[in-house]
DNA sequence: AAGGTTCTTGCAACCGGTTGCCAAGGAGTC
DNA sequence: GACTCCTTGGCAACCGGTTGCAAGAACCTT
């Protein structure tokens, strides 16, 4: 069906391998002959077999992206920029989603160690020493978490925190509920790492939780039942359940209680009142996990990304 | 580095076509045989590389799944579902997105042909022509969009429309506004086609709009100011900004004007009102358009999906 | 025990390209 | 006009598997 390399070198009257090099190594193919075979190609069709030329070059020209929930709004910024980023140097990038199961992700991982030239793992669930194993059949750059000698992006999850709890101490919070996600993750450990160091404040801490509306709802009562005038919840998703669920209660945000969140996600723009939170820069770190990975010369380098803090309308005056 | 089908062979003595056909058809080798190559197989962690395979069965056990835009919502659930459902069939799903550029999906559609068996489309944004071409180089199913003889999924705006405009004038709506999305959208033809047929109903029809919040904040004034009691929005974004604008100007919803939105994404399910909206079955779309791949002999079957009303506090009685 | 089956395995060609090596031919030099 | 040097393009091996064919071994039949 589809045209081959033998197609246009019949249908021009010269070598294969002549063809071949008219798209790999065109300089050193006379330019007569190099346009007859062009025109031959685009006349039948012919495309290069990437796959097929990956055999010999070892090079796919191809990168994995694993993500552990593509429903998650923080995810799609992230992917469209290591997208967009990845076709400016001439590579795809195929995106697949793990279902937050380890299981599944290393089955992804091991199919596609032989189809694309590296991967980059969002936010794994995979232990670390998996996924050393893993890296010894392909390269990984690693979002959002830190691996020794593994080149990775971070977010800087505990600086936004500061900014977020500097923020609420401006507006005279004292006592602040400080919400998690699921144990072992790379964000709440950061939050815990900014809570032991705060000073002035009374932080309550609840978790682990699951990292969805869903959880942030199921935990609004024992918030609200500490005491404390302010939240800083795991992630928007779960902010936008605690607003949900203290608005059940009659509690108002943010006149009673003050909530921030992180990621900066579109519902959280949408839902009144608007979300105050600490955006993580997911389309930077989209682009930045790309060029690790193709100048993956600098082995273990790790980058980390600044967050900001974006005040909307779930933050206010503590009530005295 | 990573063993390969000969280092096996070498390993326990037998050529490399025992190997091949322990994996690919193991009744054809001795049990005794059969097992002293996979314990060489496990012990070398050897794993076939699927891509040349591929090259010689001309199966790859990929498809590609493209989407105008990841961020859109809609999408993330149908991508979940088709992984699940291609998992299940020994498939691999690579997910990609075009940024809502036509020449960006013509070169993707490209650049998968050779790596993939088949390719799902998902409201594309290239012209019926250009995909009826593309088509004769790898198997398309195409959701959201009917081009002839093309296998297809298509959900059931115009019944989803119907319902939705019931349920407005069993409240007591008589003028309602429509307002569309992009021309010569599927959605909004089928819109317009049912609002073609109603009776009894007073239409105001307002479009071409942006398919975002945006669109709708922009057209919220137009609409307060027609006199509907009532909108049907072209999807869910559009009919959050439509609540956004009409608050903005202190119409109430539902008390003043009722709004109803096409998808049911998370955004209007976390928003107050919480949005009425017609469900689009994007979980069974997901999996359908995997299932009509891969029983390609099913040629240009088309299967609809029906919708569903969801009705939560974003519609009331009309005000008298 | 001869002849016929069925199993098992090796051989070699092939999938679609890439690339090191080499020879033919043209241009340039003296 | 003979002798280099460089350009050009063919040859063939190779990437990692698959598969049709055939030969040898083991098993069955009568």
């Amino acid at each position: 069906m589809a045209a081959t390399i033998k197609d246009v070198a019949r249908a021009c009257g010269v070598h294969v391998s002549t063809v071949s090099r008219t798209f790999s190594a065109p300089h050193l193919v006379n330019p007569a002959t190099r346009s007859r075979v062009l025109a031959a190609a685009d006349d039948l069709g012919y495309r290069p077999n990437r796959a097929a030329r990956a055999l010999t070059t070892g090079r796919t020209y191809n990168m994995g992206l694993i993500v552990a929930d593509i429903s998650n709004p923080f995810f799609p910024p992230l992917i469209k920029a290591a997208q967009a980023q990845a076709r400016g140097r001439d590579y795809h990038v195929f995106v697949a989603d793990t279902d937050e199961d380890p299981r599944v992700e290393e089955e992804l991982i091991r199919t596609l160690t032989k189809q694309v030239d590296g991967v980059l793992l969002c936010s794994p669930r995979l232990s670390n020493k998996m996924i050393e194993r893993l890296a010894e059949d392909v390269p990984f750059v690693v979002v959002n978490r830190r691996i020794k000698g593994m080149p990775a992006v971070l977010m800087n999850v505990a600086q936004g925190a500061k900014l977020a709890l500097d923020h609420l101490a401006g507006l005279g919070h004292r006592r602040i509920a400080l919400v998690s996600g699921p144990i072992g993750s790379w964000t709440s450990n950061e939050m815990q790492g900014v809570a032991a160091e705060a000073t002035g404040l009374d932080l309550v801490f609840f978790g682990p939780n699951q990292p969805t509306e869903t959880g942030g709802l199921a935990v609004a009562p024992e918030v609200a039942a500490c005491g404390a005038t302010a939240v800083l919840a795991y992630n928007d998703l779960v902010a936008l359940g605690l607003v949900e669920g203290l608005s059940a209660m009659e509690i108002g945000v943010p006149d009673q209680i003050s909530v921030i969140g992180f990621d900066d996600i579109l519902p959280g723009r949408l839902n009144r009142p608007k979300l105050t939170t600490v955006a993580m820069p997911a389309v930077q770190a989209g682009r930045m996990a790309v060029d690790l990975l193709l100048q993956s010369g600098g082995e273990g380098a790790t980058v980390t990304l600044d967050t900001a803090l974006i005040v909307r309308e779930s933050t206010g005056r503590a009530q005295t």
